[in-house]
DNA sequence: CCTACCGATCGGTAGG
DNA sequence: CCTACCGATCGGTAGG
């Protein structure tokens, strides 16, 4: 059973997701939810505060997700695809929230938005480090970490689209190809299974 | 000397760009222009007709940039290079437009959205078609087109963000590093320049 | 959870 | 290119 309070959260991801923040009213999600407008501040004190615990909920779920990733694992390639992996399976599991924290964060106002402005950095700053440690051991070639980093990511993001379309897709089969070619682009020998 | 017009044009999409589409206001514009709002309706007959121009206009300028990428290239692995090079030099040549081109588009309204999502489509395809010409002449491995063409393009699409934060970086040598961790991932054979 | 309502702002038009 | 202004809609509050 969703609580009022979630099933306020998930319709206003919805909504957001489809006609973004600033065109999302309240009217509209309190259509989309069943009651009249007002009702919602029983529950929220505004609409910014719906933003906000959309995108640092799931701030929370990807570094949760990360930790778990690379815990046991050993090497550098090992941590990256499985990071990769439960990243992308973090947005599987919220299609519609993770858009939202990719594309409508913007909109956060004030301190929140630099807050999230640094979560956002220090995630990005766990899969270079993992980059960087495995140009230095020598487990990948000597690339740009900050590039790679990117580049790895922004496909690992890509997967919304991929996934909003067909979503009988498997999340981990679809990591585990881009992270594939990810690491192969970026190892010092070829790559063996 | 930038008419009036082209002024309108590039001050809608640095604002479509900081803001986003529903958030910036006519009286935003007309401000930056240094008008009133209702002089800008001499220009453009709606606020729609600007994002409609901005959009097409990206488009046009990738649909150009890959025409002439792959003229005079034999190798999918060239043409994928060059492609890549010429996409992130129109990203770096309308830093503002693109990131409208690329996020703003969903407002575009009735039969200029579907038209806006064919020409994407369009564009992928041809991507998509150079990745499988290169699986079918064994170039690269047995890898999925539509994932590897995802990969690809979306990290070539988030250099806006690192070229946002540093004008000063070169576009070629970011395109190239990215095309060479990409290739590198999709190739048979280990990679020699 | 509702009805009634607020001041502010929106995209756009009329008329010059 | 401007001033004056329109109807609609916005986020949010008061009061019950």
């Amino acid at each position: 059973m969703l609580s009022r309070r979630e099933l306020i959260i998930r319709s206003a991801g919805k909504l957001f997701r489809e006609k973004g923040y600033a065109a999302t009213s309240m009217r509209d999600l309190a259509r989309e939810v069943g009651v009249e407008a007002p009702s919602l501040y029983n529950h929220f004190s505004s609409k910014q505060a719906l933003l906000r615990d959309i995108c640092f909920g799931m701030a929370d779920e990807f570094f949760q997700a990360f930790k778990n990733a690379v815990e046991n694992k050993t090497t550098c390639t090992d941590k990256l695809i499985s990071a990769g992996k439960e990243h992308v399976r973090v947005i599987y599991n919220h299609l519609e929230a993770s858009v939202v924290f990719f594309e409508e964060w913007i909109f956060l106002e004030g301190s929140e938005l630099n807050r999230f402005k640094r979560l956002r950095k220090n995630y990005q700053q766990k899969f270079k480090a993992l980059i960087e440690e495995g140009v230095n051991c020598n487990e990948f070639r000597k690339i740009d970490a900050r590039v790679a980093t990117f580049t790895y990511l922004s496909s690992l993001n890509a997967t919304h689209e991929l996934m909003m379309h067909s979503r009988n897709i498997n999340p981990d089969e679809l990591a585990e190809q881009i992270a594939e070619i990810f690491i192969k682009g970026i190892s010092r020998r070829l790559f063996h299974h």
